[in-house]
DNA sequence: TTAATTTAAGCAATCGATTGCTTGAATTAT
DNA sequence: ATAATTCAAGCAATCGATTGCTTAAATTAA
């Protein structure tokens, strides 16, 4: 078993010292360009690479961010992180990623593994069901960078990355008003998970804000299956009171609005209006295109990372938390547009 | 600025040795059963955690996984890494994820920078425009284990998981000829992207082995924007020698293949039979429903990552380099679906 | 030519955790 | 009661890189 070239072996091949190797190789102002030359030649010869670990625990530090999100795969994190590790790769750090499958237990299992780490920083959207916030507590505590983005707890005074959620349902409300559309329903999606219910929260604020009808037909919840979604669409769309336009809480369920009234013989946008959630790439493919709310998901991860870096760079006094709100975009198609 | 604490503080605190401290805090039965409690409540109380780097540097080894993929948000990538992730979890170990973009340069930054990171092993998805292996061969200089996945290298000797897109391919044309399809036709991705190839190979093996029409006029390429596919499949379908069967590179486009057909009133699956790729959560959202070939891409992260930890069991010696291949299936749907 | 200054490199401690070896105390056996 | 054994804890070296301080050599100034 081979051990890894390490600066004491560069320094006895040039029957040097470790600290003269390690100067040089961090092009230290004490060593000689021709000394510098040498040894970093030799480097490349015994193809050094250097010990993080060891590094890591002489200067205090590491160059590492850890990514705390509910589920990688989610399109919308997956988004976040790919921008995240654009920016992050930019000034040369690397991320951990660590998923809390949204239990409590895992999230504080991925904030010890990533004190352990002696990240300089963890980025985290919380779990579904996380109920108390001593672990965040714990991150700060250990002189650790927090930036909450997404679903954040309000108590834990840290960076924040948001969507502003009430705003972009006033504005796919108003969207629809202004295309002539009057009776609007929401299709909730699970009420445990905060962006679902703030969505709907989003949507009743919207609609008194435009003094529309606050019935409880207005918002339908359990539409997160596929049966469940054709059940509840039909029932809502074979009504003879039936809406002339659906906001939906994610795009999949808008896929299935199109099948239920395609076969009911509803005309899209004609007699029903359709704004879907996510700006999934499929929207802009079905027949009609579907109007959906862009959240910005990638930009998102990006905010987030570039909130860290700049912090660093002023890294004067550790400075104030403060918010940074995204406004997600209405991205309107063909579902929605039936004025020229 | 306070400073983490550390198992010296513990010790100081208690008037024992770091030592004893260290022992009692890995359970090791040289330390009776009394201190150990005594240290590991003052460890939690002083809210004591592992310093990694210290760790690992001393043991020479990290319970850590690199991973480098070419974009961690395209859905298959993003759903090998959650698979990778939970068994990783299982046995306590953490994942460093790298986007290599596509591009080479970045590839090996990645793997330098795993190795600086002394990972356990490295988990890789090449890059589409990767023309040399000496990072690969680093890798395993390096003692790290490496196994390649999906887009591999056959010349470097290592553990790989792969799609068998040659059967896939097989299967699909063979279950179009069942459904009485004759004149099948594929829609192609991009050529320099290896899946892509791979795919349009096997597809031109399976019409071989089928004895099926070999002209140029099966393979049509370059639809991988919606305008492009438009254009592409409205040619093809008003052709009065139109194909009464598609398969296509990727899912998305079979939703440009519905709308299409849907203007020139061609029946899905009656006049046309669809098949797509990857059997993306929409496809069954659609009408008709899209058949698709499922890659199993979250499974592939868990067969990936096992291997890892099979190996680590049976430490004993390194064992030959194996080959897990997966059959990816052809889920059916109404698209295909013309016989009863 | 000698002293002052600059330059280049070495010495040794340090970061935090682990571990082989040693020691002193406690228990058991004789 | 003494020797043999077990048990619990301490000592000190180690992992690899960094860095303040010292020293030796080379250059310049006087």
């Amino acid at each position: 078993m081979k051990k890894r070239t390490t600066i004491y072996d560069i320094a006895k091949a040039l029957e040097l010292t470790p600290s003269t190797v390690s100067r040089a190789l961090n092009n230290h102002s004490y060593i000689s360009e021709a000394t510098k030359k040498i040894i970093k030649e030799k480097a490349i010869e015994l193809n050094y690479k250097l010990n993080t670990h060891a590094h890591n625990l002489r200067t205090g530090g590491s160059k590492t961010i850890g990514v705390i999100v509910p589920k990688i795969n989610l399109t919308f994190f997956s988004n976040v992180i790919a921008g995240i590790e654009e920016i992050a790769n930019q000034y040369q750090y690397n991320i951990i990623i660590c998923q809390s499958n949204d239990t409590f237990e895992k999230e504080v299992a991925c904030v010890n593994t990533l004190i352990n780490q002696n990240v300089a920083c963890i980025f985290i959207s919380l779990a579904v069901d996380t109920k108390s916030n001593e672990h965040l507590k714990d991150i700060l505590q250990h002189q650790i960078q927090l930036i909450q983005f997404d679903r954040v707890d309000n108590k834990i005074k840290s960076n924040k990355v948001l969507n502003d959620d009430d705003e972009i349902m006033l504005d796919a409300v108003e969207h629809l008003q202004n295309q002539g559309y009057q009776k609007i329903v929401h299709l909730a999606g699970p009420q445990n998970i905060s962006i679902y219910k703030t969505r709907k929260e989003g949507f009743e604020k919207a609609l008194l804000q435009h003094h529309l009808p606050q019935n409880k037909n207005v918002v339908i919840e359990d539409c997160y299956t596929k049966e469940m979604a054709t059940t509840n669409i039909t029932n809502l769309l074979s009504s003879n009171n039936r809406p002339d336009a659906i906001i939906a809480a994610a795009d999949f369920m808008t896929l299935t609005i199109l099948d239920v009234a395609r076969k009911l013989s509803i005309k899209i946008p004609e007699e029903l209006g359709v704004i879907g959630y996510s700006n999934e790439p499929y929207t802009e493919l079905t027949t009609p295109t579907i109007t959906s709310v862009d959240q910005f998901s990638f930009d998102m991860g990006q905010i987030v990372a570039n909130m860290f870096f700049q912090d660093l760079k002023n890294n004067s006094q550790p400075s104030i938390p403060k918010s940074i709100i995204i406004n997600p975009k209405l991205i309107v198609r063909a579902s929605t547009s039936r004025k020229k």
